[in-house]
DNA sequence: ATTTGCGTTAGAGCGCGCTCGAAGTCCTAG
DNA sequence: CTAGGACTTCGAGCGCGCTCTAACGCAAAT
């Protein structure tokens, strides 16, 4: 996904501090944000391609604006609404729920309390897929630690030849 | 993917308790391996479907005998090795990586350092990966908390129409 | 005897999310 | 005047991980 680097940096100007609400606001919104910027800078900013924002254009996720040239000028609207978006999809929210939770936000105020309910229906499918992957940490530190050892690893723990993985 | 719905399973098993190694170990290995398995079986166990399981076999996963009709005949190393191969691509180790792995595996013990290696580096991306999804359910709690509250959501922050997303 | 049912194979097809290529336009620097 | 570079559109292509279809085999149940 091109979206992966975006968090890589988030992560990195994060340092070890826990993620809070407060760290989230300030890495994404208020960061100050040009209020316009050609494809090349924004793509730059969220880590991810001047073909994927054409993409995403196309997926009718985002409406920029063209200059004399045709050349795309994005917003600081379009580029706040493009954070949203990468933020989305890197937390495993698809393309096709992105597009509706877009058509609802252009069909106005009404459509609020949808856009709650796939807002709350995302957020546990998260916490969710914490779950999951927290009991595969301790699963895989757990065949770390055995690996080779007087018991066997949770995999193979017969006296074990190198019958199972 | 297939094998979502096993650690659905596993859990709800679990329940709220936290994922330990024991509870891990209890899940998987000890939980009794019949001596052999249809393939009908061990889809039901893993939860995934017998096509998935034919093609974890075509792409080099695991060998499965035949009985006399030529039918799939799992034995518990077998089962033991696709409970692996299910948590692994679960947490995100891809199908190439997975088909090194076992080559490894097949390649004898002297090759375990090489496997231990890419056992910690999958750790490492699971750490990540949890790094970022914690980060982004902040996000997504601070959106839910603050959305058409009086200071705006993180997305579109200004008196607010619906400008953003 | 035939239907039902579970299995087999080889190979095609699919949904997703990009990713890239071709061909063209426009501006700037040398 | 020309070359380079950043952009445009449209559409094709790709890697992944399944998922399914077709045609068939075998065996127990009716």
């Amino acid at each position: 996904m091109a979206t992966d680097d975006l968090m890589s940096k988030v992560l990195e100007a994060l340092g070890d501090a826990q993620p809070t609400v407060e760290a989230i606001h300030d890495l994404t919104d208020l960061a100050e944000v040009p209020s316009s910027m050609t494809i090349a800078e924004v793509a730059d900013r969220l880590a991810l391609s001047a073909h994927t924002l054409r993409y995403y254009e196309r997926a009718g996720l985002v409406t920029v604006a063209r200059d004399s040239q045709g050349h795309r000028v994005y917003d600081a609207d379009a580029v706040r609404r493009l954070v949203f978006l990468t933020r989305m999809r890197l937390s495993g929210m698809s393309m096709r729920e992105l597009q509706h939770y877009i058509e609802l936000v252009d069909a106005g105020e009404r459509t609020v309390p949808e856009r709650m309910a796939m807002l709350a229906e995302h957020r546990d499918t998260i916490v969710r897929r914490l779950r999951e992957l927290t009991l595969s940490l301790a699963a895989v530190d757990y065949k770390i630690t055995t690996y080779g050892g007087a018991t066997g690893s949770d995999v193979e723990r017969r006296p074990s030849r190198d019958a199972a993985a």
